[in-house]
DNA sequence: TAGCAAAGTTTCCATTTGGAACTTGTTTTC
DNA sequence: GAAAACAAGTTCCAAATGGAAACTTTGCTA
């Protein structure tokens, strides 16, 4: 094993942010390199795909909050969906601000056929632990996810004073 | 809370994918962003600046494969730091190809002096969870990360058919 | 000695990205 | 019931990004 990775393991204060970070660098290119190839679709776009697989008629801001993209790249990100007639757009009529999406049949088969490889690379990165250790591992980071909106931007500016050296 | 978020979370196929994702996206934006204010560096950059602060004479080379960046993306970077008099380049003289990096007093004070605002955050992420939870999540997650190694890129190209629509 | 491989740099360049400002619609406040 | 505050989306723009490929220097190997 190559000592810096080593380091960042076992020798960094920061452990937590360097393993999901490591894992994320590792999953998402392949796997939404493989997207692109596929269906032509970026991450963000296929994240609404994915998001309205999940559950139909969510509004942009949902996804937002849920996934972390910033609105305006969802924002392009559905005008194209719309344009390739993958999902669609509907006012609601009770706060005519909310637009929700709704999938269309060519959006819910893509859905349905690209899940197949996600559940797949899932299962891959799983392997090496048991059904109770997943089991562990999921619940671990559930808490840390339902923690999150409580973050804030709590980190302080000024902290540092890099403007001054001795 | 928020009905899209349940449903990535509890009736999510992919729910490893989502919960580390979901966090990566929160962790990296405001502590990068908090960083550039700070420094004047982008994440690439400062990156280097705290891989060798965990380990001083690392190569390029590793700092590409710990961190998952490409190497022209990291060649800039460590262009603009050795510039900048954080770092300096020295060629190996066993293996004159290598070109060891290693902070100068200037970048030793940046990563010791930002080093505690990653730990302070790093602590409000795990916040929800005691000592033991802690532990049990460090070592789960290590499993993972060592055996991303083997994970190579098994998607299988051409096992979707979205080309031909009945 | 030739040939191949590795570390690193550089260039080209299309694309992505996300902050900030803006528009439109809704709610709150005085 | 106007005005202000707020929320959902959209547009604009400058900068960062990273893939591909060419190239340099150095080391290994047959």
């Amino acid at each position: 094993m190559e000592a810096l990775t080593e380091a960042k393991l076992w020798r960094n204060p920061c452990w937590f942010a360097f393993r999901f970070n490591h894992i994320a660098l590792r999953y998402n290119a392949p796997l939404y390199g493989w997207i692109k190839r596929q269906t032509g679709l970026s991450r963000p776009e296929f994240v609404v795909i994915y998001s309205l697989g999940l559950l139909d008629g969510a509004l942009a801001r949902d996804i937002a909050s849920s996934s972390g993209f910033p609105k305006n790249t969802l924002s392009r990100a559905i005008e194209k969906l719309c344009g390739l007639g993958l999902i669609e757009r509907r006012t609601d009529a009770a706060d005519r601000r909310n637009h929700t999406l709704h999938l269309l049949p060519a959006g819910r088969r893509m859905f349905e056929e690209t899940l197949q490889q996600f559940v797949h690379f899932e299962e891959r990165m799983l392997q090496t632990l048991s059904p109770a250790e997943r089991d562990t591992l999921s619940s671990l980071l559930a808490k840390i996810v339902l923690d999150t909106p409580n973050w804030a931007v709590d980190v302080d500016d000024d902290a540092l004073s890099l403007e001054d050296p001795d």
